[in-house]
DNA sequence: GTCTATATGTTGATAGAC
DNA sequence: GTCTATCAACATATAGAC
């Protein structure tokens, strides 16, 4: 038995999951309220029931969830990959990969610039928190002997991430070959460079 | 003296400029023709004079000039920059950073959502082909001892691509120092790896 | 927790006068 | 080329019944 408290209830969760899978895969001005409703098979107005102040409200949480999930899921891959960081920063991408498409440019560029300026600085702590602290527990590591990359790891670490987002961005009409190939070339490029 | 052709008056020129900047900076959704309007000075329904099928017949014409911006100012600045590849992706990346804010990721992401899928095509051809060709000659002669790399040429350039973007989407209170700093870091993980 | 009814604003678009 | 007038559609949001 499990007593909801604050903020918890069943229904509330269904809208959660429900607006997660719509609001990250579309963004936020492009999934409306009714969307919303429409896939839960309720009004959508009954929606600020869970969420009094509306849509950006909703927004904020299924987004600070959706990067606490990002966070486990990358802590999880790298602990699990073993001590090479090599390794750790190949689960690393092979993870970020099996998951629905992050769609980081789109929610810095267009989704952060459509709320609250409040409410985009607190979701902007949360993304770069969530994903950057994992990855740069690695890269301290591979850059362990080269001083001055180590003071860059964060921005290191962003650039890994701008590299794993490229690839879903790249037409296939373009480039040939699978992910999987493409995750193999961007790291052979991202660890030993050009050469 | 100039006898303006078709599509080429001054009016529309005006409108052409304005709109380019207005969509540039925030994207195909959250500009309205009201916007545009005002900026011009006259009403939204007079856009419709010069672009009858209306906003998605004026963005595609607007980014496909935008494009083709990029595609000479590249040529132009890897030209300038001499026979080294190395001073030609410093002069790519600088020259980038000197412009307006691509947000190629919003406009892959977000904008190519919002319009029809036939422009959506179009428009993506036209955006890899001006990004991407312009490096991939720069890349040919960088690769030209490495026939592995070689062949993902374009996938390599496309990487060139998400890690310049990614340096406007670095939140200044994680990275320390100004933009000319980080294109030095990223250059040289590019170039020469993490070692 | 969900509903109906409604308020209020914004959007892209058309028709036709000047 | 620009205007006015107008439209249908859709958005977020509120009040109150059940």
């Amino acid at each position: 038995m499990h007593h909801p408290e604050q903020g918890e209830s069943e229904a509330r969760e269904r809208v959660i999951a429900v607006a997660r899978q719509l609001f990250s895969e579309h963004g936020y001005q492009a999934v409306t309220l009714r969307d919303i409703g429409q896939a839960l098979g309720i009004r959508h107005t009954s929606l600020y029931h869970h969420f009094p102040q509306g849509k950006e409200e909703l927004f904020v949480e299924v987004t600070a969830r959706r990067m606490g999930v990002y966070r486990q899921g990358l802590e999880a891959a790298i602990q699990q990959a073993g001590s090479d960081w090599r390794d750790c920063l190949h689960a690393a991408a092979l993870w970020l990969l099996d998951q629905p498409a992050m769609h980081l440019g789109r929610m810095l560029q267009a989704d952060m610039s459509q709320i609250s300026a409040e409410a985009a600085m607190k979701l902007k702590e949360i993304i770069f928190a969530s994903l950057l602290q994992p990855l740069n527990a690695v890269l301290r590591v591979a850059l362990a002997d080269n001083p001055e990359k180590l003071q860059r790891s964060l921005t290191i670490a962003g650039m890994f991430y701008s590299l794993i987002e490229g690839i879903d961005n790249l037409p296939a009409s373009y480039v040939k070959g699978t992910k999987q190939e493409l995750v193999e070339v961007v790291l052979d490029v991202f660890i030993n460079g050009l050469k």
